[in-house]
DNA sequence: CGCAAGTTTGACTGACTTCAACTTAAGTGG
DNA sequence: CCACTTAAGTTGAAGTCAGTCAAACTTGCG
């Protein structure tokens, strides 16, 4: 008999990691996995809170709508990062996979359950929890007071680092070719920027050598430290 | 003998609220109080995280000094709000009291042994935390995406809404007097505008009798759907 | 190869910023 | 109690960064 989870690529790094074998074991029972098309949606804003589950694989976005009708991305979701809101009536964003993607989908009430019967699981949600404002609230310095270089610089360096972590291969690696999980307009909903000037502050970055793009979605460093001098500036 | 925390304004509302007697007495030892004048800073990103603190009166900032020198206020803090991060080394904004203010604090170790000891502060420390990271979305949505003016009308809802909880008096009361707890300066740094942007959208709002200004500090809103109206428009 | 979606580029516009002068509010000491 | 002082707020003119609208160009898939 294999073990439980044994597969999970995320099985350490996940909310799941703390537990012992005969947690993992229940909480194996409770999960169901569920593979994702990029653009599709695992739930939407006001629906009602029934899932909680762990990425496993690709990358998904947390997006609201403006009454005006144009989207914000609020956050990025990537392997081993938990989704949903625990305690929750109502689900607060429409949560999209920007790639394909996998998840490992548990219904709220086990889950629940689950946290209360397992202290270091609630301990650890909410470790990740206070991560997660810790990051929303670095972004909100960005929206607020940098220019369009700066955020761009900013979710570049990000992406990397989260795709560093997440696959193999050294953050801010020189040279490595990055596949973006997302598109220019998705790019500029995280941003808050339109399109077009994403478009032309990635060409100002290509100019100055400070990266290389390949096709849609391949991107290279090729100046680290420019592109983090970006960022910072102003 | 007087009752633990009896004269406690924010009793029910803190975190303290879920405790029994005796916790409470061992929490009661472990919190001291302490005033702030306006202005006076609790702590400073970049500080060993020492503390966590209830907020008994006053309104605080969590704020950010970007490189290039300008703030962004990541959060403001009301009575019975949670201040602190458990489990981090160090601290992330600095937190500055708008007003004169008073908190509550707890050395942050003794604090992460009530917290392990008492599983329904974790709890709760859980929801309040997912509820302030969903605030924190929500508000890069406006920062994103949103006007100047509808900005400055969803700081004045919030101030509204989170002053008449804390406070007495109705939510959204038309004509009501609301003593403004930030300047223009800090407004503005809240809203990720310049203090002349916001003096002018309030003029704005003026001229369209939707709020009415009393003072430097004094604020009315006369025409509460109108506010919500321009809070919802792009 | 051809098409459609995605991206880049250009010209123009506008919202917010910047810089600067001026006004008001609120506290202080004579 | 009122002139004085100073910080806070307002107003105006000019500049700029990013947005808008529109057209051309890629890219990758069928």
């Amino acid at each position: 008999m294999t073990k439980v989870c044994e597969d999970c690529v995320v099985r350490d790094r996940s909310l799941c990691g703390t537990l012992d074998d005969a947690a993992l074991t229940e909480m194996s029972r409770l999960g169901r996995r569920r593979k994702l098309a990029a653009g599709e949606s695992l739930q939407f804003e006001g629906d009602d809170n029934i899932l909680c589950a762990n990425v496993l694989g690709g990358v998904l976005k947390l997006s609201s709508l403006t009454p005006s009708g144009d989207a914000q991305t609020v956050g990025l979701l990537y392997p081993a990062d938990f989704i949903g809101r625990p305690y929750a009536d109502t689900v607060d964003h429409d949560i999209t996979a920007l790639t394909e993607a996998e998840v490992c989908i548990f219904a709220r009430a086990p889950f629940e359950r689950m946290m209360a019967e397992n202290i270091q699981l609630e301990r650890q949600l909410l470790e990740r929890t206070l991560s997660e404002l810790e990051r929303s609230r670095r972004w909100l310095l960005f929206l607020g007071r940098k220019s369009a270089s700066a955020r761009l610089a900013g979710l570049i360096i990000d992406i990397d680092r989260r795709m560093a972590q997440t696959g193999c291969g050294a953050d801010l690696g020189i040279g490595q070719l990055i596949q973006l999980p997302l598109t220019r307009t998705e790019m500029a909903d995280v941003l808050g920027l339109t399109i077009e000037t994403v478009s032309r502050e990635i060409g100002k970055l290509k100019d100055a050598g400070v990266i290389a793009t390949e096709g849609r979605r391949g991107l290279r460093i090729l100046k680290p430290a420019a592109l983090k001098a970006i960022m910072d500036s102003e």
